[in-house]
DNA sequence: CCATCTAGTCAGAGAACCTGACCACCGTCA
DNA sequence: TGACGGTGGTCAGGTTCTCTGACTAGATGG
């Protein structure tokens, strides 16, 4: 932010780009594929959903919103069909928001078209440095992410 | 989008944890330092803004969000005093957008703060690994960003 | 068993962003 | 020189995302 044109760029503004890049794939791939009622926000949300479901406060925690958004958004994924709600077994008050069929179904699309651009950006970095961007960007999530 | 928490992530992923840390720090200081006004979009057209002045349409499109979108955040930062509208000399139809006096201010304050964060990352990692990371990440972009 | 904390919802508002329609001006080509 | 398609920018209206604040129901600990 705040960054003159055409110069060196922060680490932060460089990062934006490829981030920004697989994001807009997945959701082009996923409306081919038929899904073309999920939108960014909603995805980002389902991505934290655990294989025994998450509660919706996690997920909120995790993506960096309020439990007002994130329920608001998992209201939308569970309308279409993506998503179910089940008490958590363990707390009362608490409820489970858990993968459903379609749901899955979006995931494995997800993780095709995830492997398919790695391997281009692989194929443009080379495999060394990218397993080197790869170490890298996992070392730094240490500091930057705080729900890691 | 659509990961299964917990597991390999992919590297648009990995990649969105740093650029939202520099992004909050950037506003969390601009915050301190009295520029308490500033939303995260309209950073994000200001730093495109060149020394010359940028027109409307180049700033849209390489923020990539519409001309009217721009032309809105450019209204509100115009509005706060970071930026003024100047007729293009060289066509009438146009308008540059230019950093005004407390624009310069802001970018000041902005270009210190990236510094202080890329030395805390570049601690973390190394001299080593940062540089690596920098090069990898603009030859990243050159099949990310569109708008180079 | 009462005080307090946590999970989640409801209500309302604002920011960001879009599509579609439109006007003024540019360059070009007959 | 004058019509014509392309470009810079605005206006109107709507959707999506996200927030703050206030609330209920259930859990937890002295």
């Amino acid at each position: 932010m705040a960054e003159t044109a055409g110069e060196r760029q922060n680490l932060g503004l460089l990062c934006f780009y490829p981030h920004r890049a697989m994001e807009a794939r997945l959701i082009a791939a996923l409306a081919t594929a038929g899904f073309d009622d999920i939108t960014p926000a909603q995805g980002r949300i389902a991505a934290r959903i655990g294989p025994a479901g998450t509660r919706l406060t996690a997920l909120a925690e995790q993506a960096l919103v309020t439990k007002q958004t994130a329920g608001h958004l998992v209201d939308q994924l569970e309308r279409a069909g993506y998503v179910r709600r089940v008490p958590d077994p363990t707390d009362a008050r608490a409820r489970l928001v858990q993968m459903a069929e379609r749901g899955h179904e979006v995931v494995a699309v997800a993780r095709r078209v995830e492997a398919e651009v790695e391997a281009e950006w692989a194929a443009h970095l080379g495999e060394e440095a990218t397993a080197q961007l790869r170490a890298a960007l996992e070392r730094l999530r240490e500091i930057t992410d705080p729900y890691r």
